[in-house]
DNA sequence: ATTATAATAAGAATGATTCTCAATATAGGA
DNA sequence: TCCTATATTGAGAATCATTCTTATTATAAT
């Protein structure tokens, strides 16, 4: 019996398609309530599980703060500010052959690969170069 | 002033350097004490992060298990096995390059990148061939 | 030796995530 | 439409990795 998506894991999905940032499931169930959309924070976790596990959202293992969920499955890079730690997507196409490559060297069998940027997004370095500007006058 | 490893960090950072795999802090913590090394969790925590901040090895944020770490910081890409869910090194070599190409691209001051491939290891690749097997007959 | 700082052990606290379970909603067949 | 089986929900309890607290012990410099 296949069962569409209920009205709650609805809700979530489109908070996920229309957001453009990466989130965590507090920040889903927060934005959620706070448009009066009634719906509890296990449910959140629940939902953003399973829309994963159907490939319509990804989960990422956050290096810092846990785990967020990025609006896309389809396989693309990340960059990650080592001030604010926010994500943001990366510019950049995915690199297929990485795999084949990899699978080559490794004798693995491999599925994909993820690339994870970390550097200082451009807020944050005008924001540290307006602090030393003060500092030194 | 400062101080050397004291004696629990030295027991932490000599069983890191030995091993060849990927540990999470309960494992070392685990491994010591069964060595007959006295040593607490707490401490293994601390010692494992402030090797981390020194430099020494590096923290890693497994997709599935919370933390894990690496013996060595110096930048090299993993492995994941999606199978049994174990990290290893990948045996290329670092892309400096990818640095300064996304550095460009994106705007952004970039310190450095990670690589995670995702895969079924030779291990479990096996296993699932000899259960295929069974299976038919 | 003395003193100030660093580090420890042990357990308590935290916090994100998952689990439990009774109640509610939904799909498909009679 | 009503019935039944299954899916889903909400609310809070439970879990589990990690961090914090605090009294005690170790260490380096004087």
């Amino acid at each position: 019996m296949i069962r569409k998506h209920s009205k709650q894991r609805t809700l979530v999905l489109n908070y996920m398609k229309q957001i453009t940032s990466h989130v965590s499931a507090e920040e889903v169930f927060e934005a959620l309530n706070q448009e009066g959309k009634a719906i509890s924070l296990a449910t959140v976790y629940r939902n953003l599980d399973i829309l994963s596990e159907m490939n319509e959202i990804k989960k990422i293992a956050h290096p810092v703060n846990g785990y967020v969920y990025d609006k896309t499955a389809e396989p693309h890079y990340h960059l990650r500010c080592v001030c604010c730690n926010r994500l943001f997507d990366a510019p950049n196409a995915y690199v297929k052959k990485l795999d084949t490559a990899m699978n080559e060297q490794s004798g693995w069998h491999i599925y994909s690969h993820s690339i994870l940027f970390e550097g200082v997004c451009p807020k944050c370095s005008n924001k540290a170069d307006a602090n030393n500007r003060s500092e030194r006058f």
